[in-house]
DNA sequence: CCATCTTTGTGCACGCGTTCACAAAGACAT
DNA sequence: ATGTCTTTGTGAACGCGTGCACAAAGATGG
């Protein structure tokens, strides 16, 4: 997971648990294929198989929604991509504006994802002057200068920051002085802000860097004889200064 | 959270919980911050407050690596930055190679914190013959027809998948095949792998899906008379038919 | 050497999320 | 109408993650 809730640690929203609000886009795409392929009804088995988690996870989710589904038969299709839509807020479309129109930022402006599910590039703000009127997939990028009334003017909830680090929590706090109540932060840092207020982010470099650790572990495992990596672990821990292994344990103070 | 495993559902690695491991790239960036401010010390309270956790989280989770620090004091941060980075595998450095070099491709691609800690662009891989030889961010991009050749020769075991939805399996079953373990995925698809095979997936469409819902729920409540969005629930819940609220519930079957 | 003060490391309890396993519900055939 | 068969919806148990609260450890000053 390339994200983490930074705000409302665990509250569940009208009785739908996070982590069930986490997986219902899951469950939308599927469905959203299942639909162009004319197909009428899905079972919680094929569903499930096609989103990629357990029949019994998605059961329950889809018990937290209400009862929809008949016994027997499994799910109607079309009408659990409009319930769940639904529950998504998606049946409304959101303008969304996206601040820092680098390299990331234009490829945000440029994936179609976007438009395709009920989102709608309002603006593309930059603080470079040189980037002003240039477009950008269509849309000419404005200057940080405007940002408060871009947001103001057309109404804007929530906003996407592809700024470098240093700007990050600059452009935050005016984002959400103006009025966004929801951030998606690309930038590679802590954002803090009020109550209220929805922070989700997409770090890169910390996805490699949990990739790197079970790839490092995998290597590890294979070297040994086979079966039982736990003598190794066992051997660590026997030591009474933690597990350092071979490596010098030279504690610099 | 931008991410969710796939794979490997909650196995413990050698005794660090997952919860623990995602969180570990979160405090060595703190650290690192504090380390080129040439700060020598800091405690649990502060590390906590940079990395945006609860302090007693933070001490928990440093001990599962050992016990480092010192009561009274706190942490030595040079010392803390080796152990973490050690602890992630981000001593060695890793090869990485990024497949579909569009505009999200050529971002990731531009994106400083691939090298800045332990990784390495090993190969731009396009299956585009007009992109082969054409340099991004100063490497050529090669064509896909090579990829086994790349992953083999440069030993590869982290790949990094930006292509369109629909070529992602495909591209997927080539990068394991040839030996790579480990897949950061950019497609809106779901990805099958073998055992042994960790996937990371980060998805721009389903994070927003998630804010539009807090954000609708938001709205909701705001239009309420106030502190009691329980009245609602309660009125949708006494229908025996599930939430449905003041939809027209035609259930087409 | 002793007292005090700060900060770590962790035992414990609680709540969320996952999974199993099964009863209830409905479709369908006879 | 009745029986059979499929698939949903959910009660219950379990395990992981979180946070509180405190005892242990060490630094520091007298």
């Amino acid at each position: 997971m390339a994200t983490g809730r930074t705000h409302r640690p665990a509250t569940r929203s009208r009785g739908i648990p996070e982590a069930t609000v986490a997986r219902l886009p899951l469950y939308l795409r599927a469905l959203t294929a299942l639909s162009e392929r004319s197909v009428p009804t899905v079972s919680s088995e094929e569903l499930a198989a096609a989103a990629g988690v357990n029949s019994a996870k998605l059961r329950k989710d889809f018990s937290y929604l209400g009862s929809y589904g008949t016994r027997g038969v499994g799910y109607d299709v079309e009408y659990l991509v409009y319930q769940i839509s639904r529950e998504l807020g998606l049946t409304q479309d959101w303008p969304v504006v996206i601040v820092g129109i680098g390299n990331l930022g234009a490829a945000l402006a440029n994936y179609g994802g976007f438009a395709s599910r009920g989102f709608r590039i309002a603006a593309l703000i930059d603080a470079d002057p040189a980037m002003a009127g240039k477009p950008v997939a269509g849309i000419p990028v404005q200057h940080t200068d405007d940002l408060e009334k871009i947001i103001k003017g057309n109404g804007v909830s929530i906003g996407v920051i592809a700024t470098p680090a240093g700007a990050a929590q600059q452009v935050c706090d005016r984002l959400v002085g103006a009025g966004v109540t929801s951030i998606l932060n690309f930038a590679p840092t802590v954002l803090s802000v009020p109550d209220g207020v929805d922070v989700r982010k997409v770090d890169l470099s910390i996805e490699l860097q949990i990739l790197a650790f079970h790839e490092q572990r995998k290597a590890g495992e294979e070297a040994l004889p086979d079966g039982l990596p736990a003598s190794a672990a066992a051997a660590r821990e026997s030591t009474d200064k933690g597990p350092d292994g071979d490596v010098p344990a030279v504690m610099p103070a």
